[in-house]
RNA sequence: GGGCGGGUAGCUCAGUUGGCAGAGCACAGCCCUUACAAGGCUGGGGUCACAGGUUCGAGCCCUGUUCCGCCUACCA
């Protein structure tokens, strides 16, 4: 026993600052190699380097947390490896941002300066968010923290780069790229995000270059009109019976003057606009593959900036917005301009910085993504990757199906860098994984490395194994790869999960894991999803100070239920702060009994009936919470936890016990209670651990016996049930309709009464009468007697408590000239209202010929045990209401 | 336009092969009963979105309708 003492209500904040210095300095997330033990491994989301810890954070990293105490608790030998992703474009902007307020740009600084700058900005306040993880409990191995800038992990992108490179699964090429004029950098589909916004749908004529059966103009219809000027086309669809006869002849475009040519295209609809399109290759993604099938040329009309290039002439120099403006106003004076409609559109932003991103012509490196994607769909078709919930596949191959080549070069400088070097004598491009010192085609050595650098999601999907230690051949590769499961939320699935897989199963062989469980996401408590701007941000930190990690930890696992997004509200936290509360102090009730007098643990009396009965609970339990979790459905393994401690053994074992406790019954049941109870508040804590790590850490130390930390025991397993808890429910159902009847009459607390009971089966009157104690103790009973005879006492309030379907007791509480005889019969026949409707129904069925000859035999024969019971039970209840009317009168 | 998910108590949500509609919070009444007032006991509260269908029996399965949320898409 510890000499330390428990405060009256639970204080988090010293527990978790020892309990957490514990864990990571001994870093118990360490796995160990030599055990022989089956692995359970994880590799963590990388977190960006520039974040802080939120709820999605939050919640991914306790549910993963669980899993990693839960399977370690099993026998397995875990690893959970934590790691931060150098965020390419975010982590730029926030340095830019602080030379910005230094008067500087970066390319002022220049590269080198300014890539050692984001490397002194990571070292003085990058992954500020490990301490916050470390915060949460979360145990990983924290010695093996990887950062996707590693060497090691700089390596492994250069592998794969070069590889994909030499088999033509990397290219460069012109191609129509996704461009953010204020990153200055190419993004991926991804990286885009749409929004919709109001915009006009402008109509303007273009002049046929001559006049075709009476035709002088072709009306085109555009959202853009600024890029008018890099229209090298206009289309119709070939099947519109009235442009049908244009195609090959020439419009003159506004302006420019440029001729240019009138194609038939199916992508063009009839219906929409005018029927006719221009078509601006460098400027449309629809419009560069129209120029594709087509042969035409593109024109690309404006800078980085998104302002308008020389080849915009007169227009040169605007912003692309003020371009619009004029050309709108230009073409009006030049009486070109129609119609203007309102029009909704769907507006690419960057994802970084929300500006509008502008399609653009440029020179990319990309990665033919059909032939990776092929074998990572089969991953998925042939169960080698399992998604939890399974609707996530459906999405999953929806976008593998469709999915287009990947544009991997981005224009900053924050990131691994292209290994490629480009021969200003031969122009040959040679690719290496070693820095190259001459070109491989012409030994020339005038060679100058790309400048651009990977998409940040590059080094992300080679993740699960270049943190093992590929592409050498690693015992920790050996051990942990494939990993068991990935934890990671939808939102990521295309940007990262289909992309582990393929280079996965690329380049090992083998999908990087087996289960890839999906978790909710979080949105307040009316629904909507967080934002800064909105001011509806829950911050994980805050609710931790406040109402200490375990309750914070245990609210997200509970609200966690499959393919349902959470909606947190404060006030679920405060009520699982309340939870720990319960925990602790039975945590003094039980450690008050072990007290002072030494119990004799080993002495092995029987169990009696509440002993089996909370026996029999806490096995139902255990078997609850481990089949839940083994198939990650946290919400219910912490659901039926809080039910069992609270409900179960809180309310009723607790209470059931107290006599035995306090002596009453000898040392011997005093030493049998006393043992069943720290059994299940053993198991509890053990069970419990996963989710609330600290509270249960230091409870745990407090009990005799308890080992250097509740992580290094066995999770319980299901012991015997006994059919004698059914008898125990019995008698807690009478002790409910004693309580009851007690608050109706509206007796004072600690009234006492007498109460008589009929039950109408010899087994329920014996269990009954050995359970005198229970009611006097539990429902405030002075007499109580159990008879066979159902002769109802005089002046008495009455109600019927239901064990199983025919067995019932009836409960009189006798009461001398006070009884309010109204009350009663109203209260008698509403509780007759409920039966009857119960017994008809039941009758009902059963009088069907089709019920009693179709459904199951099992289900009929419940059936007629239930309609006993409510005949039973209604037969009584209008006896009763009789005699009430007869002493009434 | 296509796809996915959802609509069950005032709120947030469970609801197992179809077989007695549940929990937490909130609300109301009574209690500081020696583990816990961050607590205890008790109670009220439901047209399972709507309309059909299958079935002995539907919150659950099928069809349609409707509302909400999300993902996705080249009507310029």
């Amino acid at each position: 026993m510890s000499e330390r003492t428990l405060d009256k209500a639970y204080e988090p904040t010293a527990v978790e600052e020892r309990w957490g210095a514990y864990w990571i300095d001994n870093n118990v997330g360490a796995p160990d190699l030599s055990s022989g033990k089956p692995a359970f491994s994880m590799v963590i989301p990388p977190p960006n380097i520039t974040g802080a810890l939120h709820l999605g954070h939050a919640l991914n990293s306790t549910l993963q947390d669980i899993l990693a105490r839960y399977k370690r608790m099993t026998g397995y030998n875990v690893l959970w490896l934590p790691g931060i992703d150098h965020a390419g474009i975010a982590t730029q902007n926030v340095v830019e941002r602080q030379i910005a307020a230094e008067g500087l740009d970066r390319h002022k600084v220049g590269r080198e300066a300014f890539i050692e700058r984001v490397w002194k900005w990571k070292a003085d306040s990058g992954g500020t968010i490990i301490n916050q993880l470390k915060r949460l409990g979360a145990t990983c191995d924290w010695s093996r923290l990887r950062f996707t800038m590693d060497d090691g992990l700089s390596k492994a992108v250069r592998e794969v780069f070069t590889s994909l490179y030499a088999e033509g699964l990397i290219y460069r090429g012109d191609y129509i790229i996704n461009w953010c004029p204020r990153c200055h950098t190419a993004l991926s589909d991804l990286e885009v995000q749409f929004d919709e916004k109001d915009g006009s749908l402008w109509y303007m004529d273009y002049p046929l270059k001559e006049p075709v059966s009476g035709m002088t103009h072709l009306t085109v219809a555009t959202t853009r009109p600024e890029t008018m000027l890099g229209d090298t086309a206009v289309a119709v669809n070939p099947d519109d019976e009235r442009y049908k006869a244009l195609i090959g002849k020439t419009v003159v475009l506004p302006f420019t003057g440029r001729e240019i040519p009138i194609v038939g295209d199916d992508s063009v609809s009839v219906e929409f606009g005018t029927g006719v399109v221009k078509i601006t290759p460098a400027h449309d993604f629809n419009d560069f593959d129209v120029a594709k099938r087509h042969d035409l040329s593109a024109i690309n009309v404006m800078d980085i900036d998104g302002r308008m290039n020389e080849n915009a002439g007169p227009y040169a120099g605007l912003d692309r917005y003020a371009a619009r403006k004029k050309i709108v106003a230009d073409l009006e004076e030049a009486g070109l301009l129609g119609k203007i409609d309102r029009h909704k559109l769907m507006l690419g932003e960057c994802y970084r910085c929300s500006t509008v991103v502008e399609p653009r012509l440029s020179k990319q490196w990309f990665v033919k993504v059909e032939p990776l994607a092929k074998a990572a769909i089969e991953a998925v078709e042939s169960g080698e990757v399992r998604f939890v919930p399974k609707g996530w596949e459906n999405t999953y191959f929806d976008w593998m199906h469709n999915i287009r080549d990947w544009c991997i070069s981005r224009q900053i400088w924050w990131g691994h860098r292209i290994p490629a070097w480009h021969c200003a004598d031969c122009g040959h491009v040679t690719v290496d994984t070693l820095d190259p010192a001459s070109c491989a085609k012409c030994s020339s050595v005038s060679i100058e490395q790309d400048p651009d650098v990977l998409d940040t999601w590059f080094s992300s999907a080679l993740w699960p194994f270049s943190t093992l230690g590929w592409p050498d051949k690693t015992e920790e590769l050996e051990a942990f790869y494939p990993t068991t499961v990935l934890s990671t939320s939808f939102d990521i699935i295309f940007f990262w999960v289909a992309r582990m897989i393929m280079m996965g199963k690329k380049f090992l062989g083998k999908a990087p894991f087996s289960d890839v469980y999906i978790h909710a996401l979080i949105r307040d408590a009316q629904g909507q999803k967080m934002s800064k701007s909105k001011g509806n941000v829950i911050d994980p930190l805050v609710m931790i100070d406040k109402y200490g990690t375990d309750a914070f930890r245990f609210t997200l696992a509970v609200l966690a239920a499959q393919g349902r997004d959470i909606k947190l509200a404060e006030e679920r936290i405060a009520g699982y702060r309340n939870f720990c509360n319960k925990l602790w102090n039975l945590a003094r009730f039980t450690l008050m009994n072990l007290g002072e007098e030494d119990i004799d643990l080993s002495i092995e009396a029987p169990l009696n009936m509440a002993d089996k009965w909370i026996m029999t609970r806490r096995s139902v339990c255990i078997n609850e919470v481990k089949g839940a979790l083994d198939e990650y459905k946290f919400d219910e393994a912490g659901r039926a936890l809080y039910r069992f401690v609270w409900h179960e053994l809180c309310d009723w074992y607790v209470e059931l016990i107290k006599l035995d406790l306090r002596g009453e019954h000898g040392p011997e049941r005093k030493a049998a209670s006393v043992h069943v109870l720290l059994t299940v508040f053993t198991d509890i804590l053990k069970m419990l651990h996963p989710f609330m790590p600290f509270i249960t850490e230091e409870l745990y130390s407090y009990l005799p016996g308890a080992g250097k930390s509740i992580m290094a025991t066995e999770f319980p397993s299901a012991g015997r049930q006994y059919a004698e808890a059914s008898d125990m429910e019995a008698v807690m159902d009478v002790i409910r309709v004693i309580r009851n009847i007690r608050v109706e009459l509206n007796l004072a607390q600690d009234a006492k009464t007498d109460c008589i009971c009929f039950a109408n089966d010899g087994h329920l009157r014996e269990v009954l009468e050995k359970s005198e104690e229970y009611i006097r103790l539990l429902a405030k009973v002075k007499e109580f007697e159990v008879r066979e005879s159902s002769e109802r006492p005089g002046n008495a309030a009455s109600g019927i408590a239901s064990g199983d379907n025919e067995k019932t007791v009836e409960v009189f509480i006798p009461l001398a000239g006070l009884i309010d005889y109204d009350a009663e019969e109203k209260k008698l026949r509403k509780e007759l209202d409920k039966v009857v409707v119960e017994f008809e129904g039941v009758e009902k069925r059963l009088s069907s010929e089709a019920f009693v000859g179709k459904a199951p035999a099992d289900v009929v024969e419940k059936e007629r045990a239930r309609l006993a019971g409510l005949q039973e039970k209604k037969a009584k209840l209008e006896e009763g209401i009789e005699r009430i009317r007869s002493m009434k009168a």
